[in-house]
DNA sequence: CGCGTTGCTATAGACAATATCAGTATTTCTAAG
DNA sequence: CGTAGAAATACTGATATAAGTGCTAGCAAATTA
């Protein structure tokens, strides 16, 4: 650790020179020639602002060629260079230098990580003694020490609350001792202090409390830290606020020490209840009390209400934080401290009401309006997706809707954003309640109308479940603390369970446990290519995962009300101060979590909790005893263990009996199952570091990795650094971008489905499998087979009917749960910088059913550019999208009668809106278009439904525009043209020329498929051309289009393969440029992932002469946002659990890398990654200019009347995008970043150099004694580079002087020639060196500006 | 004698005394039709038509390699160059008045004595295709709708070892199983050096159960071409065995079920994993072998193939039992 | 040394083999010093 | 009582499993005469 801080600052001092020389590192290798042939021919020299090399006094190592091309700096940085220059020498230690792997669990040798969960789980279990060996256990990972204080700190936090020490001298004395005799190479830090400081605190109700304070001033004096108190008061999860309070009263600290969010809320609140106020104020014990608190109220606040109403411009600072809103809120609340006990909340549920009440004046609300919004329950402790329809009476985005003004409606969203917050809450962490609760209820009900086994509800049978699981698992848990207490150190098994995974099991409530693996099971049916079951090692890891989440969010409300610890917050205006305390502190807390629970610990909790499960859930079925020739019934286990063979390879099964999957297809799902992952009721989280943001009470995190720690370190590093600002402001903007659900489309969607048929790409109900008949006995072999296959085939096809169906339900009964809502949809990323919605599965980039349901929550009047482009919408939605905008605008016109018909007899008419190609959508659209119509002028019609502009073929639009490449740039509409080019029909087009000259020439395949090339045919492989699709990959593709013509399978197939010939052809030779660049992708990833590290730990040969390649491609987007493509060959381990051993990955590991998908990825990632960059800038700059802003990806959403300014503002932030030469930068970065690796190239035995390498072998294999490896000589290399870097001249000479293997090789001049020979044999080391950038077309990407058909 | 530069890793004995041994050991000729599925460079082939001549001898070579040599070396033989791994092969063979191989159907009530076939299935990649050969001995379809056909074949010395496991042995599978159950299987030859591929002693300890005591040919490294499948390959040897159905019969599809599903956890004492068979295994079971608690207990690689008749049969009668017939349905791949 | 062979993997998401055995490393137990 | 050595256990890595190989290209690695 220490070492390698060390040597990171020293090549930071580097950096600082070659940042200044940038385009001195490019090309060493390479000659610059290259690079400046690139440009000859570009007409954007102005772009070229460059950096005067000569101006730098710094000479760097490498001779700076005059002629040169600059790197081009530009004038705004976006993020790339910070970020970039911090990322290529990262403050940790870089990942391709060794292995990692730490798949050994051994308890001697367990990694930081297993260790910190262990030590977690004892102390949230209160195993003191046990949390300590594992300390001691860390402390013994030497290079972790310098963070050890960390842990020790957690262990001291966990103790001093637990009641066990009595004595504050106990407690400092053994923090003493500990630090001086276990742990001497550790020292206390001010969070130590905090922790002794705390528990000082905590007697401050014993009568000698005076001795205490000089100990608390003791404390703080022992910082070293020169504000001290500051510092220690920073750490809020150890603090009460109360402890706040009395360090305050009692004059201990000043104010201005405090947190800035305590400080906030004692600022703001003078009447904040201190302990006095509670003993001299009477608890209201009754309802009788308040009417008069409420008329003061009422009375109270008309005055800042008028205010209210007269500074519209002030309410529109929305964030609770805020002052001046504070103020306001102040004046009319009364603010009490109250005792939970039942009594009172219900009273205070009135006291709710009425503060809903008068937060409501000043709106014009009609009097049956305010009466249904006050007589809502927000403080219900039922989610959501449980309350019934018909118990749900408001419909907020209606009320909305009928608000007059903006400043009305303003106020609306803020009464809604406070009073939701407690909603919220309970969504997020209530839903496993929330279902018991349901469970309950409907057994209850059951029970009393006495209804027989056979027609048990779902619910039913899960509460059945429930209540005989809990017992089982309460015995489990009562053996695993047995365990715990028994034996200090003993690690034998008893009951099953190791004590490795004992504690684990303690950290979650019971019950909760037995709700989640309950619903777990029941949300995997049919997933993992199973028929009516599950794959157990999916489903023990999903169980153990779901446990440690709601471990986790548990544990976030404890810290929570650990710190609010008797503080009230249900008068509701302080409730807001809180909240918004709460809100930092919990950004706080979260980003502390580090720790997660190891896959094994996941597994085996799983495995526990499911074959519990298996024990006790019954199904009651009918079956046929062949030996009575009767039906009996009976009860049968519901789910089953067994295993499957896929192709000669075990799979371990949960099987779902029939019977209960017959009830799950057909009830609805959503109100059994409570999915977690929610559409927000309040504004997420703002995006503020790489963990933390979106929602409230659990932890995203900002970027997708595949439990790549790799790529998390990356990450991290850059958020630390506080260097990746617009990424997190366009996820905001997307983030707070308000939806409601489409009212009228869930309406006939809901009628629809009811029916339980097919309808659309909705599949109905399908309860039995229909195979085909058995076979004669002695059928031949490849009849037997035919008839698997076909079987198969059914099988698969009602398998995905049925999950689509499901997926379907739930999407349909979130959508109910959240009707006349505001919602929003909290995002993050995937690892290439694309945005996706935290929520998976009801969002804006579902289905078209999905799309169809949501529309904005804000509303806007169209005028005459929004009716104009709705207009287009529903064209575009029809998939006539290839016309010139008028033309689709009058496909709108002339459809007008249809369009009506679609609006009012959706189902009952013509069904127009069915014939699209996104019929919910279109549905939507005409419904909306034909309320415009009834208007006298439609253009004053309030509109709310999204329109989209997509990108046409957006991958290779970056393409065109990196590669300069005119032809390219005006197929995909780079270039202004007076009608819409259309990528897919030039391809189809050129392939059928390319058909009818092979078809001259006799090509019998060619004459078949003659005119049979459309559009459709070609039109996935163009697209996934760009995602680096394989020759198979496009037959597939093809073929799958051509089935539909011929049928035969087999035949379609044959035809597919001719046919992706050609396409690719076809689409090589239009898109030249576009190819030029994706070649150039490619190799530079094919080099980049087979190059090493001159410093490279040869421990981590296994065989010195065939290194292990460990680097992986890193690149920085245009916003800064690194990214590491994870592509690692994974080591998979077995992992024992109580059902079977399970298969899976070690997360933490790091392997060498897998060159093929690195190179095979690189080209499509590096694409996306800047179609992502794209995406944010847009959506950041649409968010300064107050457009409501949404995207799937390349497709860009917004209001009808905004569709101008977005699309200008896109066309702008595409073009400052592409300003830069982002391919020469990208080179430039490669160059820095794997500046001095070398690669393996193999060179012809009998070529000259490869005798002079021979040679210089002999002497290093003499000079070792031993033959030399391929390490050997990279250690030489790096002898000769640290000799060269040197600041002593004689090194430096000794350096010039020294010969290794890769000098000869540097120095030799024609190895391009000898690696293009035919027989390449011998390996040898080359400095790593990067192909010549394809030149630069003409294309201008100024010129899009211009361009209607960009983005359409 | 020519050889081809590659071999695909099939291995052949190429000494005619030794082949001749096993020719005559085998009990099998002469006969009217032989059908040589992969007889890659044909050293056996050569031997058949030479000792027996035999009216229809029809070889299926179609590999590039082999195919040259064979006609180099061996003129005479007839090699149709059709692909024995298509089932379509066999409908042409059966059609085609050319080629005129076209053997009697005869009843399974005794051993057919018209046609044999001889295979090189010696290249560990042919595995699947022994297997799926073996298979149809349960329909009595493919090759053997004329009948108990004998069938030898030659195969590397491991693929022996598990046809032929023992009772206990850790090779021991449902195809060991399978092979009890329904084939008589005999050793023609081995390898001087191998007690017994694979499995110790295994000769010795099951001659009785499954292998007929007769004459085995004893090879050495020399007769071998090549000496080794690859050069890091394991230093086992190939094995020549006779292979004829039994004519047994037995209810396939309960049977096929409860083996597989037995074997997965093949050390595991029935009743432990009585509970895999379907939903509420263990209670169907557990009444049904009270009184046969021998069996019970048993760990599936101990058992006979009549205790896994029995309970295929116990498995028949339970009312509440698993689809057997449609459990490959069970599980599919995910992209389709 | 030039050659032909064999094997592996095929868009991007984002989701997963397992039981058993043999050999070795580590821990625990035992018994003699 | 500490200790050597044996026994037991834990851990690792290898291997079998099923049984059409849905097809073809391109590259990397191993193999061979």
């Amino acid at each position: 650790m220490l070492r390698s801080t060390v040597r990171s600052r020293s090549v930071n001092l580097n950096l600082a020179v070659s940042s200044s020389t940038a385009s001195s590192l490019s090309s060493r290798f390479i000659g610059c020639n290259d690079s400046c042939k690139r440009y000859i021919s570009s007409k954007g020299s102005n772009l070229l602002a460059s950096l005067d090399v000569n101006n730098s006094s710094v000479k760097s190592s490498f001779e700076v060629a005059p002629q040169q091309r600059k790197l081009n700096k530009p004038q705004i940085d976006l993020g790339f260079w910070k970020s970039s220059k911090f990322s290529i020498n990262p403050n940790f230690e870089p990942f391709d230098r060794s292995y990692r792997s730490i798949i050994n669990s051994s308890s001697t040798n367990r990694s930081v990580m297993q260790l910190w969960s262990l030590l977690e789980a004892c102390l949230c279990s209160n195993y003191v003694d046990r949390a300590f060996h594992i300390l001691e256990s860390l402390y013994a990972i030497k290079p972790h020490r310098i963070n050890f204080i960390d842990d020790y700190n957690m262990y001291l936090s966990y103790l001093a609350d637990s009641g066990k020490i009595k004595k504050l001298s106990d407690l400092s004395l053994k923090v003493t001792r500990d630090l001086e005799k276990h742990f001497p190479d550790s020292t206390y830090n001010d969070r130590t202090i905090a922790i002794l400081v705390h528990f000082a605190l905590s007697f401050s109700k014993r009568s000698d409390f005076g001795s205490y304070i000089t100990d608390i001033n003791t404390f703080f004096s022992m910082s070293n830290n020169k504000n001290a108190k500051k510092a220690v008061l920073k750490n809020t999860d150890i603090f009460t606020l109360n402890d706040y309070k009395l360090l305050r009263d009692l004059n201990l600290v000043e104010a201005s020490e405090l947190p800035i969010a305590i400080r906030n809320i004692f600022d703001k609140n003078p009447s904040y209840p201190s302990e006095d106020t509670e003993k001299t104020i009477p608890p209201i014990k009754s309802a009788k009390s308040i009417p008069e608190t409420n008329t003061n109220d009422l009375k109270n606040d008309d005055p800042t209400l008028q205010q209210l109403k007269t500074s519209p411009s002030e309410e529109a600072i929305l964030d609770p934080d805020d002052t001046e809103i504070s103020k306001k809120w102040d004046l009319n609340e009364n603010i009490d401290t109250i005792e939970k006990d039942a009594g009172e909340l219900l009273s205070v549920d009135t006291i709710g009401m009425k503060v809903i009440r008068h937060s409501l004046q000043g709106l014009s609300l009609t009097e049956t309006q305010k009466q249904k919004i006050a007589s809502f329950n927000f403080d219900s402790e039922t989610s959501i997706l449980a309350t019934k329809l018909e118990d749900k009476s408001v419909d907020f985005y209606e009320i909305y809707c009928s608000l007059k003004t903006d400043a009305e409606r303003e106020k609306f969203d803020e009464f809604l954003e406070n009073f939701n917050q407690d909603r919220q809450r309970v969504l997020e962490t209530r839903s496993t309640e929330a279902a018991k609760e349901r469970w309950k209820h409907d057994f209850m009900d059951a029970k009393s109308r006495g209804e027989a086994p056979f027609e048990k509800k779902l619910n039913v049978k899960l509460w059945e479940w429930y209540s005989q699981m809990l017992p089982l698992i309460k015995k489990e848990v009562e053996q695993a603390n047995e365990l715990l207490q028994d034996s200090l150190i003993d690690k034998r098994k008893a009951g099953g369970i190791s004590s490795d995974y004992a504690p684990y099991l303690n950290l979650v409530d019971p019950e909760k446990m037995c709700v989640i693996t309950i619903l777990e099971l029941l949300k995997l049916n049919s997933t993992g290519g199973v028929f009516e079951g599950m794959r157990t090692a999916r489903a023990v890891i999903s169980v153990g995962k779901a446990i440690e989440l709601e471990f986790r969010s548990e544990q976030l409300i404890r810290n929570e009300m650990h710190t609010f610890k008797n503080v009230s917050t249900k008068p509701h205006v302080f409730k807001k101060y809180v909240w918004s305390a709460k809100k930092r502190l919990r950004d706080h807390n979260i980003e502390k979590s580090k720790i997660e629970w190891p896959q094994a610990a996941r597994a085996q909790i799983g495995s526990i909790m499911i074959s519990t499960l298996l024990h006790v859930a019954k199904v009651n079925v009918r079956g046929h005893d062949p030996k009575t020739n009767k039906y009996v019934y009976g009860e049968l286990p519901a789910f089953s263990h067994s295993y499957q063979y896929h192709n000669g390879a075990k799979i371990g099964v949960l099987k779902i009996h029939k019977s209960l999957i017959k009830q799950l297809n057909g009830e609805r799902l959503a109100t059994s199952v409570q999915p977690q992952q929610m559409p927000m009721i309040v504004k997420p989280r703002k995006w503020v570091s790489w963990n933390s943001g979106g929602y409230h009470y659990s932890q995203s995190i900002l970027i997708r990795t595949r439990d790549s720690p790799e790529q998390v370190a990356y990450l991290k590093a850059v958020s630390e650094e506080n260097l990746i600002p617009t990424i997190y402001s366009g996820l905001n903007v997307i983030g707070l971008t308000g939806w409601t659900v489409n009212r009228k489309v869930f309406n006939v969607l809901s009628e629809v489905w009811n029916t339980g048929k097919q309808f659309l790409d909705i599949p109905g109900i399908q309860d039995d499998m229909v195979v085909l008949p058995p076979l004669p006995s002695n059928a031949e072999p490849e009849e037997v087979r035919e008839w698997k296959l076909k079987n198969k085939e059914i099988a698969n096809k009602i398998s995905s009917d049925r999950s689509v169906r499901c997926d379907s339900n739930y999407k349909l009964e979130i959508a109910r749960a959240f009707l006349g809502e505001k919602i929003y949809f909290p995002h993050n990323l995937d690892f290439r910088g694309r945005a996706y919605p935290l929520s998976p599965h009801f969002n804006h980039l579902g289905n078209d059913m999905s799309r169809g349901l949501l529309i904005f929550w804000k509303g806007r009047r169209l005028g005459p550019q929004g009716l104009k482009w709705l207009k287009v919408h529903l064209a575009n939605l029809f998939g006539y999208d290839k016309a010139s905008l008028d033309d689709r605008i009058a496909f709108a016109n002339q459809h007008i009668e249809d369009l009506k018909d679609s609006a009012e007899h959706p189902l009952d008419g013509k069904g127009w809106w069915q014939s699209a190609d996104k019929p919910w959508q279109a549905l939507a659209t005409c419904m909306e278009l034909n309320e415009a119509f009834k208007l006298e002028n439609p253009e004053d019609f309030i509109s709310h439904q999204p329109v989209h502009q997509d990108g046409t073929c957006n991958g290779l639009q970056h393409y065109a525009a990196l590669g300069g490449d005119v032809e390219g740039a005006i197929q995909v509409n780079l270039v202004p043209s007076p009608k819409p080019q259309d990528v897919y029909n030039h391809v189809a087009k050129l392939v059928e020329a390319r058909l009818d000259v092979a078809a001259k020439e006799g090509d019998e395949t060619a004459k078949i498929l003659q005119g049979k090339i459309t559009r459709k045919v070609v039109k996935q492989t163009v697209m996934t051309n760009v995602y680096g699709v394989t020759f198979i990959g496009a037959t597939r593709q093809i073929a799958k289009q051509l089935t539909e013509k011929f049928d035969d399978k087999q035949l379609a197939f044959e035809y597919g393969g001719y046919l992706a010939k050609h396409v690719f052809a076809a689409i090589r030779e239009s898109f030249k440029g576009a190819h030029e660049i994706q070649d150039w992708l490619g190799e530079c990833s094919k080099r980049i992932s087979r190059a090493i590290r001159l410093d490279v730990d040869s421990k981590s040969f296994r065989n010195g002469n065939k290194p292990d390649f460990m680097s992986s491609v890193i690149w920085t987007t245009p916003l800064g946002l690194p990214i590491v493509q994870p592509y690692r060959d994974e080591s998979k381990k077995q992992i024992k659990t109580n059902l079977q051993t399970i298969f899976i990955a070690d997360p933490l590991a790091v392997n060498p890398v897998n060159a093929r998908r690195q190179k095979s990825g690189f080209p499509p990632n590096f694409i996306h990654s800047l179609d992502a960059s794209h995406m944010l800038l847009s959506a950041t700059k649409c968010g300064e200019h107050g457009l409501d802003f949404a995207s799937v990806h390349d497709s860009y959403w917004t209001h009808a009347c905004d569709v101008d300014k977005m699309n200008y503002l896109l066309r702008e932030e595409f073009i400052k995008l592409h300003e830069v030469d982002l391919i020469e930068r990208l080179k430039t970065e490669f160059n820095q970043r794997y500046k001095d690796y070398l690669q393996v190239c193999k060179i012809p035995r009998t070529s000259p150099l490869a005798r002079k390498i021979v040679e210089c072998r002999k002497q290093l294999s003499t000079k070792l004694g031993r033959p030399a490896t391929l390490a050997d000589e990279i250690h030489e290399e790096k002898i000769r580079k640290e000799l060269l870097n040197s600041i002593e001249s004689e090194k430096q000479e000794a350096g010039k002087n020294m010969v290794t293997t890769v000098s000869i090789a540097e120095d030799y001049k024609d190895i391009d020639t000898l690696l293009k020979a035919t027989a390449c044999h011998m390996p040898i080391l080359t400095p790593l060196t990067l192909p010549p950038i394809p030149t630069k077309g003409q294309f201008d990407v100024q010129e899009l500006r211009k361009s209607a058909y960009f983005f359409s | 004698m020519q050889l081809p530069k590659f071999h695909y890793g099939t291995r052949h004995l190429i000494d005619s005394t030794a082949i001749r041994g096993i020719l005559h050991n085998s009990k099998v000729f002469p006969r009217s039709h032989v059908l040589e599925l992969y007889p890659g460079i044909g050293p056996f082939s050569n031997e058949i038509q030479k000792l027996y001549n035999p009216p229809h001898h029809l070889l299926l070579e179609p590999r590039k390699n082999f195919k040259a040599t064979l006609s180099e070396n061996f003129p005479n033989l007839n090699n149709c160059e059709l692909d024995p791994y298509d089932w379509s092969t066999y409908h042409i063979l059966a059609k085609s008045q050319e080629l005129n191989f076209h053997p009697l159907i005869q009843d399974w009530s005794k051993p057919n004595d018209d046609l044999v076939f001889v295979a090189n299935l010696t290249n560990p990649h042919n595995e699947g295709l022994l297997m799926q050969w073996l298979d149809c001995i349960t329909r009595r379809n493919w090759l053997y709708k004329f009948g108990k056909v004998p069938m030898i074949i030659w195969i590397n010395s491991h693929l022996a070892g598990k046809l032929l496991a023992p009772y206990g042995s850790s090779l021991r599978s449902k195809r060991s199983t399978f092979m009890e159950t329904l084939t008589e299987i005999s050793v023609l030859a081995h390898h001087k050096d191998e007690t017994y591929p694979g499995v110790k002693n295994h000769i010795v300890e099951t001659q009785d159960s499954n292998t007929k005591p007769q004459e085995i040919v004893e090879f050495d490294d020399s007769m071998i071409w090549p000496i080794k499948a690859t050069k890091s390959a394991s230093s086992e040897s190939i094995v020549c065995l006779k292979v004829v159905p039994n004519g047994k019969e037995i209810d396939f599809e309960p049977w096929e079920f409860i083996t597989k599903h037995l074997y997965m956890s093949k050390i595991t004492p029935f009743k432990d994993i009585a509970d895999s068979l379907g939903h509420g295994g263990y209670e169907y079971f557990e009444p049904q072998f009270r009184d046969n608690q021998e069996l019970w207990n048993k760990k599936p690689v101990n058992m006979t193939p009549k205790e896994f008749i029995e309970i295929s049969n116990v498995f028949m009668n339970w009312p509440f039992k698993p689809d057997y017939r449609s459990d490959f349905l069970n599980i599919f791949s995910e992209d389709m």
